[in-house]
DNA sequence: CTCTTATTTAAAGATATCTTTAATTATTAG
DNA sequence: CTAATAATTAAAGATATCTTTAAATAAGAG
């Protein structure tokens, strides 16, 4: 998962498919890739558990999986607090920075 | 810095210096490697702004640069909820449900 | 059934990463 | 200064990763 996600390519095409549900054909338009290269990529987000598949006639629509990005969250915790109560403040505090911006 | 922590033993050294500041020696200790190659790990978290080191004699203290992982929970962020309010809901549900574990 | 389209899989090459050993730098102790 | 200790750097080998080309699979159109 942590390899998965350690890819340019990959982390990009996790954020074009977070926007839009795509085929492996689509998404390649947005890389200099070819499409083995893309489909390649998906099959190492698919067995990260990062994205889903579903066939669709001779295509396939890809779409992110939301729930397994936990992970990165869980060791985004432990390294920058250790108590939830933490991250919550700062969610707050960023909140109401935003709020002032405006 | 994707690829700095896209190592299990690089994302082990993060959390044992969480807990305490460390030595390179000190550090080894924790891992079937020797120092030589624990020493380039910290290169690498160095290099990627994970870590702070700070020199005592002849020895190098190593520490957690606790401000640099926001990158992971930005990308978290951006990945898993739209808005920072659905985070903070998370947090405030997962907190919930700990508080009935108990 | 044959041709086309969409996609995956396999093989191969280039490049990158990890880990070790050996050499090097720097600090402290005698 | 010399010896010992702490750590880094360089070179080298093994392994892993990325990307491409070519072959294979599978669905739909004629």
């Amino acid at each position: 998962m942590w390899k998965a996600l350690s890819d340019d390519s990959r982390r990009h095409m996790l954020l074009l498919l977070k926007d839009k549900n795509m085929f492996p054909s689509e998404l390649a338009e947005h890389f200099d890739m070819t499409l083995a290269g893309v489909s390649t990529h998906l099959r190492i987000l698919r067995d990260a558990d990062l994205v889903k598949e579903k066939r669709e006639g001779q295509r396939r629509l890809y779409s992110l999986n939301t729930e397994a990005t936990l992970e990165i969250k869980n060791f985004y915790d432990q390294m920058w607090s250790n108590n939830l109560n933490s991250l919550k403040e700062f969610v707050e505090n960023k909140k109401r920075k935003e709020g002032k911006r405006k």
